[in-house]
DNA sequence: CTTCTACAATTAGAATTTTCATGGGGTAAA
DNA sequence: TTTACCCCATGAAAATTCTAATTGTAGAAG
């Protein structure tokens, strides 16, 4: 689940961002209308929190905007103005809610995850292949419906292969997904050996029908097995 | 899958064309308008990346131009400018995707995937001749549907043998695609004998119905059996 | 036509290099 | 503290190149 806060104020951004990071879902921000909208233009985004007061441009036009686009129903509108009428234009314009400053933090969990619900079917986002499950959500493996433990990488590059089940994957390709590009001297894979290694047990010892196959000089393969 | 990547910054230019190269397309690259335009005239391009500002024309005419041309569906534009205005302009013009500096490469990976599966049908690339077929993603070799295993060199040659089938290939030619120029003394091909050996005796076992001809004194043939 | 000669090409296997796996250890964050 | 993550040393495995002995070829000479 990917959210979106669109908040201009530095403090109010964070206490947000980490809350709803608690609730492990995957949070990027903009604090003007300029990144706010260029994001939104590249990403999909299962819930977004928009203040209406931006320095540099007025939320609304976002809005409308989105609903042009057709995105427009999982906006949740933030914002000290507490009148009927922008709350009114908020919502002809198809914002699914409406919270107004000063607001509990549990609050804002509620209503995102009333949102979340409310369009998708609760929100389940799950890559199954053979007899293992990821479930993005909550970033948990199953395997035969059995809980394995996963740590952050681990799940990372797993994910990255079921999303290119049996074709091949480059470690570049890998380590760019998963660590960022910032790969200084892209000649060092130890940590992506690493990595491959205490996946490959985990998945022999949950006896998972999928293998992470190397392939020689040129990567890796996710195969049935 | 042929992708021009139109971008005057050397160091950028390079690292998305390797990156795009481990994907196993084949890169080409232009770095200012004129040689752009050159090139998008002459050939036909699966994807073109086009950075809006280079130093001697504006890349908004170059994407003009492709859109009068009926040729604008497979670019994606780069951009530092993050403005609105530029990247409707670009979406009017037709372009398909749009990406604002700095990005992940692994991001652009995924865009291009995008545009080409999109575009034509599925990003899949293949060589066939009679019952051989040479994956060019995967980097495999399949006889009769079985695949056969081949290792690097051997597959980068046999991929020039079948670009160049029934047409003479010289083991000098032979040794620029597959290692490289920097051949220093084109006197010992003793490494290219060996590659052909075991080639030879891979599609033999594998019943293959094309082989490798030699051609005395000039290099080698690839021939129907 | 046969033989000779000077290369050209093939081959098997050895030697080397590249690539990958693994366990252990250190460090920093939770 | 524990845990996650990354780094390093070591060795194994695969790929690649090299070596040296053998065979094949074209053309000239007998």
């Amino acid at each position: 689940m990917k959210i979106l806060i669109v908040e201009d104020e530095v403090g109010l951004r964070e206490a947000i961002g980490s809350s709803l990071e608690k609730e492990s879902y995957r949070i990027e921000t903009a604090s003007d209308f300029d990144t706010a909208s260029e994001k939104i233009f590249l990403y999909e985004y299962d819930c977004i929190l928009l203040d209406i007061m931006l320095p540099d441009g007025n939320g609304l036009e976002l809005l409308a905007e989105l609903k042009k686009q057709g995105k427009s129903e999982n906006v949740i509108i933030i914002s000290a103005k507490n009148t009927l009428d922008d709350k009114l234009k908020g919502l002809e314009l198809g914002a699914d809610d409406y919270l107004t400053k000063p607001f509990h933090l549990a609050e804002l969990n509620a209503r995102v995850k009333a949102v979340l619900r409310r369009n998708k079917l609760d929100g389940k986002e799950v890559v199954e292949w053979k007899n293992v499950r990821l479930d993005l959500n909550d970033r948990q493996l199953f395997v035969n419906n059995q809980e394995v433990q996963l740590n952050r990488k681990e799940f990372d590059i797993l994910n990255y292969f079921l999303l290119n089940q049996q074709r091949l994957v480059t470690r570049v390709a890998l380590a760019e997904y998963v660590w960022g590009d910032h790969m200084d001297q892209a000649d060092n894979f130890d940590f992506i050996y690493s990595q491959i290694k205490n996946i490959r047990k985990k998945l022999k010892e949950s006896a998972a029908e999928i293998e992470i196959e190397t392939v020689y000089g040129l990567g890796y393969k996710l195969v049935r097995i």
